[in-house]
RNA sequence: GGGGAGAUACCAAAGUGGCCAACUGGGGCAGACUGUAAAUCUGUUGGCUGACGCCUUCGGAGGUUCGAAUCCUCCUCUCCCCA
């Protein structure tokens, strides 16, 4: 996938690069809009590549598994046939399912017994098969499975985790390298660090994974629970480990300002349910704050949802029109609120890329930050 | 004209002597949401107070009682059936 940084800050870790793979390129730093049953709720395919632009999106290995189940994504011919998008997809483990289905896994060295959510049903999710699943899957990123170690635990727990992770690790980069792609495409491993918020597990994690020589490497087990400065210092301690001409990947964060600030720490890739989920529940997020649409005074407020936005439904519909969507239950307000948020996610990303190409990235950080918290 | 039923907070609807400032649902208002079991969940919804608590409420007026949304009298209004 061969990353190439084009530039580094010089006042912090971040750096802008790009990378490609058989479904196009991908500049970072970069935000992937989670898509986990082959769908970013609420927003077409066509929306995503066209208006938010995004060049690679998230799906879920444990969802597509159960349903529509393996025979029909290989009769499909992939996941990207399947929903027909030819832009890179990146498929999570099922590693945050092992977290936050707790209450329906068993956990065994072999790998994680299951209840599907969907109709009780038991599985094994093993290192093994969950490389088989993310080869008919198709997708162009795959990840490790891994414990997502659960906030808060104690050490011991953290530790025995982390370790779990890293013997299913070597299990699933064993049969990556043992098996071969289905669809006539590369596809590309990626490792897991976890070590909850303990700085050593953390660093000990961190060197065994940057030894496996994988072409990008992630970060998991962060924004579960954790005050964020924790989480910015495991960021710094990992950061300061993993090799930097390698793209870095935080799973599953976040707000604005956690990017930027993770960007800011060496971070190059990022997903999160949160501009769709949020977006779906009322919640916009714009470069001059965040605003809840349900709030009564927006009521007779006839402007545009986000003058300052980069999206077409910015200007297109007005605030007391969005909220009544909203407040109405209707399917077109969390279309129209996924949409703006997924836009402005991904024009944060590009800002951020072009100040840093620009050599001004932190001022410009700096300068963005207090608007992107406050409350409108 | 005769007979019957009913009026409770924004709406609907429980409660039929003290555990009632009043169940529950809807609506309203506010909040939460971080590798999506989420178009979900939580709180709140008479007034004053930080809290204990106090004050005013169950169609209207009066009465019985230590005590009334609940019992009695009259009044007003609504609905249903028969003619």
């Amino acid at each position: 996938m061969n990353f190439r940084i084009e530039s580094s800050d010089s006042q912090s870790k971040a750096r802008a690069g790009i990378f490609t793979t058989a479904h196009g390129p991908i500049s970072t730093p970069i935000f992937m809009p989670v898509g986990t049953a082959a769908t970013v709720k609420a927003v077409h395919q066509r929306e995503l590549a066209e208006d938010i632009d995004a060049p690679v999106i998230l799906a879920n290995t444990y969802h597509l598994y159960l349903r529509p189940g393996m025979e029909v994504l290989q009769a499909a011919g992939g996941v990207h046939r399947f929903m027909n998008w030819n832009r890179n997809i990146l498929t999570d483990s099922g590693g945050y399912q092992v977290f936050s289905m707790a209450a329906n896994r068993k956990l065994t060295p072999e790998g994680a017994w299951f209840s599907s959510h969907i109709d009780g049903s038991r599985h094994l999710f093993s290192p093994e098969i969950v490389v088989e699943i993310q080869r008919l899957i198709g997708s162009d990123l795959t990840m490790a499975f891994d414990e997502c170690t659960p906030y808060p635990c104690d050490e011991k727990y953290a530790r025995e985790s982390m370790e779990l992770t890293h013997s299913w690790l070597l299990r699933g980069i064993e049969h990556f390298r043992n098996t071969a792609p289905l669809y006539g495409f590369d596809q590309y491993f990626l490792p897991i660090v976890q070590g909850s918020v303990n700085r050593d597990l953390r660093k000990r994690s961190a060197s065994f994974i940057a030894e496996q020589g994988m072409p990008a490497n992630a970060i998991g087990g962060l924004s579960v629970g954790e005050p964020e400065e924790l989480m910015y210092e495991m960021i710094e301690v990992v950061n300061d480990i993993l090799p930097t001409n390698k793209p870095r990947y935080l799973m599953g964060v976040g707000t604005p300002v956690n990017i930027l600030e993770a960007i800011s720490r060496g971070v190059d890739m990022f997903d999160c349910v949160m501009p769709t989920r949020n977006g779906r529940n009322g919640m916009l997020f714009t470069r001059n704050g965040i605003l809840n649409m349900k709030n009564e005074k927006w009521k007779f407020d006839f402007s545009p949802i986000d003058p300052d936005g980069s999206s077409y439904v910015d200007k297109y519909y007005s605030k007391a029109y969005l909220r009544h969507l909203i407040i109405s239950g209707e399917r077109l307000g969390a279309q129209i609120a996924s949409i703006h948020n997924l836009a402005f996610y991904l024009w944060l990303m590009r800002e951020a890329r072009n100040h840093l190409l620009k050599g001004d990235f932190t001022e410009w950080k700096t300068k963005i930050l207090p608007a992107l918290t406050s409350r409108l």
